[in-house]
DNA sequence: TGTACATCAGTGAACGCGCGTTCACTGATGTAC
DNA sequence: TGTACATCAGTGAACGCGCGTTCACTGATGTAC
């Protein structure tokens, strides 16, 4: 027979031997439920099944395993946009782009609790490296999308690609934020689905920029 | 000589007279410090040097604090807007729509404090029906600009006024949330400022329409 | 293959702390007459 | 104008609670030989 202390339950073995995992997955969970703000360190130990002393093993505190849940989210975030927008083959610009909004707002969907930790973390992301590349990395697929397409228009009508990038975030950004996320701020009825109007919206702006299908 | 209590300092009455109001401008003052999940109800009475149980007699609890900071920076935002689009006499469509967005940002910038209440709570909102209101009137200035718009556009071409509206409120959030806010999502060294970003993005996105200047 | 030992993940008890909330109260304000 | 009284905003003490964090410890794992 086992002897089960109190933070034991349905594990058999002194250690947990998949903690940190556990943490993470807890916090995930708790986010999604209250948000980045709404729970404490001693209840992530406790949604995990080991002491309040066990999570100083794998984060230096709770602002730390927050971040590294952030950092996941944009590593599964970027590889998720990367695919949109290359699978298949290759796609006109325009396609890409709007496969990237739909990847984007279906993140946002599928994912909402690593979407409030990457955009609303309720504390500074600044000065963690690792969580700036992997941002960056998503970005990253953003902006070459944008180089790709202006590279496809006429010299003298090429937008500026970081600029046409940044659109591209602000628009899927706002879109998910105002109208997807787990309390969105906009308590409205939509006449349309979030990817509709992400997609008019995206379509509307690079019509203007000289894109076309196909 | 006054007989000043632990909570009254610089207070002469017993009574402190503006305690709401005094509240709803801490409560500001540490959102903007700390967000608004960062602080507690009993920091609130701390800092309007009131004792920890004064607060309850003008709001429940800490959410129905934070809600009517939202709903009070809904109201400032509202008439912000609405100056933007129509001081200075009629303007064209597309020019009232570009004074929103920097009035937008304007906004963001100078209150990020509200701004936060209002758009990342960190609790929901629903069921507030005065703040809802307040946040439709903000609405309704971009809905009303949208309409003027499609209305100046050939019969054959008109948008639907609500989408445009949309777009325009998604881009400017986007814009805000991402490169504007306090705890800017995205730690990024923009090539442009905020509100050259959102100009250029909207006139983009306009002209594709068939809007013009003058 | 066995054994000694280093490593280290997790325990559980302990601590001080501040929070949220309640309560009977106090004292200031305003108003009826 | 004065006075009695109702109202109600704010007090301060009290409470139980859970949190964050530390500590010496324990027991499982892995590895050198």
């Amino acid at each position: 027979m086992t002897r089960a202390g109190p933070h034991r339950r349905g594990r058999e073995s002194y250690h947990h031997g998949n903690l940190r995992e556990a943490m993470l997955d807890a916090a995930l969970t708790l986010i999604g439920e209250r948000g980045p703000a709404g729970f404490t360190y001693a209840e992530v130990a406790r949604a995990a099944g080991v002491s309040p002393a066990a999570p100083y093993r794998h984060f230096p505190d709770r602002n730390a395993l927050i971040a590294e849940v952030a950092r996941q989210g944009f590593e599964r975030f970027a590889a998720e946009l990367e695919t949109a927008a290359t699978a298949g083959g290759p796609l006109a610009p325009l396609a890409a782009i709007e496969r990237i909004g739909h990847a984007y707002l279906a993140f946002a969907r599928r994912e909402p609790a690593a979407y409030a930790a990457m955009f609303e973390p309720g504390f500074p992301l600044e000065d963690n490296a690792a969580l700036l590349a992997a941002s960056e990395n998503a970005f990253g697929v953003m902006r070459r999308a944008a180089q790709s397409l202006s590279g496809s228009l006429p010299q003298n009508i090429r937008p500026p690609a970081l600029m046409v990038a940044l659109h591209l975030w602000a628009m899927s950004h706002g879109v998910a934020s105002l109208f997807v996320g787990r309390i969105a701020g906009a308590h409205r009825r939509l006449p349309m689905t979030p990817e509709e109007l992400l997609e008019a919206g995206l379509l509307i702006y690079l019509q203007s920029l000289g894109a076309s299908r196909g």
